[in-house]
DNA sequence: TAGACTGTGTACTACATAGTACACATAATG
DNA sequence: CATTATGTGTACTATGTAGTACACAGTCTA
């Protein structure tokens, strides 16, 4: 049941603009520098996720998490990609180690880094 | 004092090279399926690096690491990318947690969370 | 009911990516 | 010494990325 790119951000703009009429597909395309109809394909996924600029301004504006929309555009940002690319194959480890972690592991591993003495 | 691709994979190929001569540019260009001229200016950083799939090739011929390979290139594993947008938000934290860990700290949780019960 | 605002269709485009094709001079080899 | 191999220069190209520009019909509003 993997929600589309699209789908996601119709859903969250539409959500918003039950309280905020300001928050139309024209508006919104606006505020983040494209043009409506672009931004109207986008969300009908008839074209491709915008580029990381893009959809990090989105994300502002929709006042949702950045790196779960890059997600759904199959991105990845490029300040992660940069932290991975300093140490690939130390990072590159770890991440596979992780992949067939439960959730509630991960979040462990990360609360344990953050206050850990590591 | 970063090693740009071109350089490391030159150097890769000429020390391979000193021990067999079947790694010249032209043979080892027709064994990952590119065109000599363009592992040349590869090589030479004359031009980008190459795509992932054909940086992955490289690493099988020069029998190095893909991710380091792919760092350099300042890109990031398919398989590695998948992972991280699957679970984004958690993901992403533990990269931006492990920023400033020393190697021995990374290394030491890689361990543990391989033979650890997380 | 006129004007503004809305979503969307069609057509087009600039730039990047990831190379190919071939020619050429030089170096090595049998 | 003829041929084979080598590295590289020049010119070209197919495909993908990330959009723009504008028109149009329907809807809302003052």
């Amino acid at each position: 049941m993997d929600t589309s790119f699209g789908d996601y951000v119709r859903t969250l703009r539409e959500e918003r603009r039950e309280s905020d009429r300001s928050f139309s597909v024209r508006q919104v395309a606006t505020r983040i520098g494209v043009e409506p109809s672009y931004l109207s394909k986008v969300e009908r996924g008839q074209v491709a996720p915008p580029s990381e600029a893009t959809i990090k301004r989105l994300g502002e504006v929709l006042d949702t998490d950045p790196d779960v929309l890059l997600a759904l555009a199959g991105k990845l940002s490029t300040d992660l990609k940069e932290i991975i690319c300093k140490r690939p194959q130390l990072v590159a480890d770890l991440i596979r180690q992780i992949r067939d972690l439960p959730d509630h592991a991960v979040v462990k591993l990360v609360r344990e880094v953050r206050d850990g003495n590591w």
